[in-house]
DNA sequence: CGCCATACATACTGGTTGGTATGTTGGGAG
DNA sequence: CTCCCAACATACCAACCAGTATGTATGGCG
């Protein structure tokens, strides 16, 4: 709550921006996390890649855990909300839109050797601390829950099949999803997540009712 | 090198049995690797609970990477290639074979909430460490060319469908494997992986011919 | 019996870790 | 103009880290 700052009126300042101070320093956490998970990312590190004191650190976060905890909630939720959350509102075609969503993970090298920002957490900390666990399930379950939505949709509009259980089809998709992202990683090869992609996206179009297959 | 030591005529010797301490560390590295991953797992713990000393850990392993890469070469490749390459030598019904070794996958508590290792270790250490990486990627690749070849098998006795591209599907079933565990792991809990397996056996059966569908 | 390499055990090191204690500064309220 | 507190900056700390230097016991061989 330190950071969360009334502000009625603010003119642009440049040096001395809290907001601003918070926002680098949960994103140098964000890359340095990324690149070698929260255990051993070291706050000298991130300290010195966000260019901010450990003083600043320590006014805006209690301790190491609640900087990793600011960043699962400010940073990794938002991402994933906006790529397998929002694209499902208001869909004409939900195995479209889900298709869209599976071609639009990114499979640049970069990308594909880093993994899944949300899976890689969820990986180290789930098993080692409940507060990190609680709030990557929270995003976990809203991934699921909306594509299991949209899937129901489609089947009262006669876009998916009456006998998906859109709850286990919305449960395989973020396993393939993830399972592929584990195997691009370790292979360190973008090839492995596009065929990977493929697989999913034939095994989505599985998911329309037979009458109903649209031209490929 | 320095572990494998010409033993001719031995007998049961109780102290100062180099192979029992160098396998007393392994079995203690991997519990620790296992519980809080390669870089967070620290040698003074490992020490402790192996109850071997730190002469003794540099008398066998060069370093803490040597001692990682031994886990990985001399504990986890042994251990995925019981669970998925051997059983699919000379079997009759591949299908059942696969259902079989899915089936088997570990659902009490524990196992579930501590994951897969060899994911576990896959998703830390491959963007870090070639020596890693590469030691894992053989395991995954023993992994899925025996699953392949032996819907490649299949397919030429009838019991898989002949449309079904038997490297894809390896693919398919160990990232589906692989993605359920993760699931399963962040969420912590056992009836996660069930739900899982429930579907990868439902997608396993789904690769059988037709008219050869087995009773379910 | 004596020797000596193997197989350890113990004590220590320099560097890094997350966290703290204390000092400083800028800008808005009064 | 002045005071005060939010927003930092700097210096420091004990604990821990992987790794090393050096000492020692054992058991097989000559």
């Amino acid at each position: 709550m330190l950071g969360a700052r009334r502000n009625p009126k603010r003119r642009a300042t440049r040096l001395r921006d809290p907001e601003r101070t918070r926002e680098r320093l949960l994103q140098a956490a964000s890359r340095e996390i990324y690149r070698s998970g929260f255990q051993s990312a070291s706050l000298d590190k991130i300290l010195a890649s966000s260019g901010v004191t450990k003083g600043a650190l320590y006014y805006h976060f209690d301790s190491k855990e609640a900087l990793g905890y600011a960043v699962i909630e400010e940073v990794i939720a938002p991402d994933v909300h906006g790529k397998w959350v929002r694209p499902f509102q208001n869909v004409k075609d939900p195995i479209d839109a889900l298709i869209g969503a599976v071609q639009r993970v990114p499979v640049r090298p970069a990308d594909v050797r880093g993994g899944c920002q949300l899976n890689n957490l969820a990986q180290e900390m789930s098993p080692l601390d409940a507060g990190f666990r609680k709030r990557l399930a929270i995003i976990f379950d809203a991934w699921r829950k909306a594509v299991a939505s949209v899937l129901r949709e489609g089947q009262i509009h006669g876009s998916v099949r009456r006998d998906v259980e859109p709850a286990d089809a919305a449960g395989v998709l973020i396993a393939m999803v993830e399972g592929y992202g584990s195997l691009a990683k370790n292979a360190q090869d973008p090839k492995v997540m596009k065929a990977g992609i493929r697989n999913i996206v034939d095994w989505l179009r599985s998911l329309r009712p037979p009458g109903n297959r649209k031209r490929v």
